[in-house]
RNA sequence: GUGGUUGUAGCUCAGCUGGUUAGAGCGCUUGAUUGUGGUUCAAGAGGUCGCCGGUUCGAAACCGGUCUUCCACCCCA
């Protein structure tokens, strides 16, 4: 025998069942996009390589899957480069191509090329999936869908305010209640930075200060302590750890300590604005809270960043994202456009769902009714009967073939459905059939040409 | 990319310090039941023990490599 077929590390394979829940997830995702006025659009599976190194950092360039050139792709390579066994300059020799690693940069890249037909502002949604070479965990694979919404050429925080409600909205709708949408603000982390007095260092303050819900305040002293900052600077830093109260305390507490820098008070001035909107309107399901710690995300941020944490109690990542990135487009050589943008986890809004069991309890009825079959002829009458049946929108089958009843009635049972049709001899005979509830064993006769009165019964 | 972990029947897992013919439950097939499933009873099928190599008289078990799973880092959805 053959060996056994496998998939690679971090690939899955979805059954009819898997894919109707995540297909339930996507339509309540796209409803919600499209009411709030976004547009689909798709982008190629791989891009050119330039589109995409560079874009991520150092980590983001590793983790990119690159497409080997068609063709002998080893034989243009001059013998120095690839005797030189460095894969950063053979590389790009041999690969020209790479899958897409998130769908921010390939939207970007299509902003900019289309950047003459399109309306600004512009509101794109997409769903596709994306590719890391990551290791996989629970949750994190190395191929999964991004579920994106983006607002380009706006630069009104009334675009933070809405993902808000879109986040919010499709929460609701998906039953995932007391999820928490947490918000800060890239201008007053770089304010902060600015305060204690390490702007050249941002990036690592910021990489330690994200860390305060798993290593808690001592462990991120000591990597901020062992990333270069000055002891006066991780002093300076304290007064973050014990921001406490609501939203509109913390970010009063952040004015007083930020009013030293401009960039800084913008922020908080940003925040307040949205936070204070967002309150007057209320959220139905969702809980926002400012989380100064938040830094996570790609470099691109500018203003607003968005993580949505599960609801309490559930071991699970964020299951969403997202900011404000006011130069995006600067990188394919389009000034001034300002974007924001969130993204939907769907791998992880799965498994949540799935662990608080959320999914309607009917979701993976794929056959409402199955006519079994009797044989040729009585086939042929349940075929009738299906026909009608369908034509009406009912999701019907008939068995194909004449097993035995006993195996017909397994298999219904198996796959679920709710309603078996019997067409004997004796049916057949009467011009009716026989329709028993699976559920309760209940059994009713009803006329072939009254098809309507069953319709009517389901 | 670093460190660890896992892999035995379709599924979930037992299998002792290396020792005959590798087990259970569930599922599957057949029958009790030639027109009645989900309950019950009986019988049956199904495994190169992830793969490659090594140690040994003898390996599912020990060693090395490799792939895979999950976990902690890095990073991230």
């Amino acid at each position: 025998m053959a060996q056994k077929p496998s998939i690679p590390k971090g690939t899955r394979d979805f059954t009819p069942s898997e894919v109707i829940k995540r297909n339930y997830i996507f339509d309540i995702v796209k409803k919600h996009f499209q009411t709030f006025g976004f547009q689909p659009i798709e982008t190629p599976s791989f891009e050119n390589s330039d589109t995409l190194m560079g874009k991520y950092g150092d980590e983001g360039d590793r983790l990119i899957f690159k497409i080997l050139n068609s063709g002998d792709y080893l034989s243009k390579v001059d013998d120095v480069t690839f005797s030189s066994k460095n894969s950063g300059t053979l590389t790009p020799k041999i690969s020209e191509k790479a899958l897409r690693y998130d769908l921010t940069v390939p939207f970007a890249r299509y902003v900019v090329m289309h950047q003459n037909e399109i309306d600004f502002p512009f509101k794109r949604y997409q769903i596709q999936p994306v590719w890391r070479a990551d290791r996989p965990q629970k949750g994190r694979f190395r191929e999964f869908y991004q579920c994106d919404a983006d607002v380009v050429g706006s630069d009104s925080l009334l675009q933070e305010i809405e993902l808000v409600q879109l986040y919010d909205a499709v929460f609701t709708e998906l039953k995932l209640e007391g999820v928490n949408i947490k918000l800060n603000n890239r201008k007053i982390l770089s304010g902060i930075a600015e305060v204690i007095g390490a702007q050249h260092l941002l990036i690592d303050f910021t990489v330690a200060l994200d860390k305060l819900d798993k290593i808690g305040e001592e462990g991120v002293k000591k990597e901020m302590a062992e990333r270069g900052l000055t002891p006066e600077a991780i002093a300076k830093v304290e007064p973050l750890f014990s921001l406490s109260g609501s939203n509109l305390d913390q970010l009063q507490a952040l004015k007083e300590l930020l009013k030293d820098s401009d960039t800084g008070s913008k922020g908080v001035e940003e925040l307040t604005f949205i936070v204070r909107t967002i309150e007057e309107m209320g959220l139905q399901s969702a809980q926002l809270s400012i989380d100064v710690t938040l830094a996570r995300g790609l470099n691109y941020y500018t203003g607003a960043i968005f993580e949505v944490g599960a609801p309490q109690g559930v071991r699970m990542g964020s299951i969403g994202g997202g900011g404000r990135y006011d130069d995006l487009t600067g990188i394919f050589g389009l000034k001034n456009v300002s974007g924001v943008g969130i993204s939907f986890g769907l791998d992880r809004i799965y498994l949540v769902l799935e662990e608080l069991g959320l999914f309607p309890e009917s979701i993976d009825r794929s056959l409402q009714v199955l006519c079994l079959n009797f044989g040729d002829k009585e086939a042929l009458a349940a075929l009738k009967l299906v026909s009608a049946l369908r034509k009406k929108g009912v999701k019907a089958d008939v068995y194909p073939s004449k097993a035995k009843i006993q195996k017909q009635f397994k298999y219904a049972n198996n796959r679920n459905v709710p309603y078996v049709i019997l067409i004997g001899e004796k049916e057949l005979e009467e011009n009716s059939f026989v329709v028993k509830r699976m559920e309760s064993g209940d059994q009713q006769t009803y006329a072939l040409d009254a098809v309507g009165d069953f319709i009517a019964a389901l």
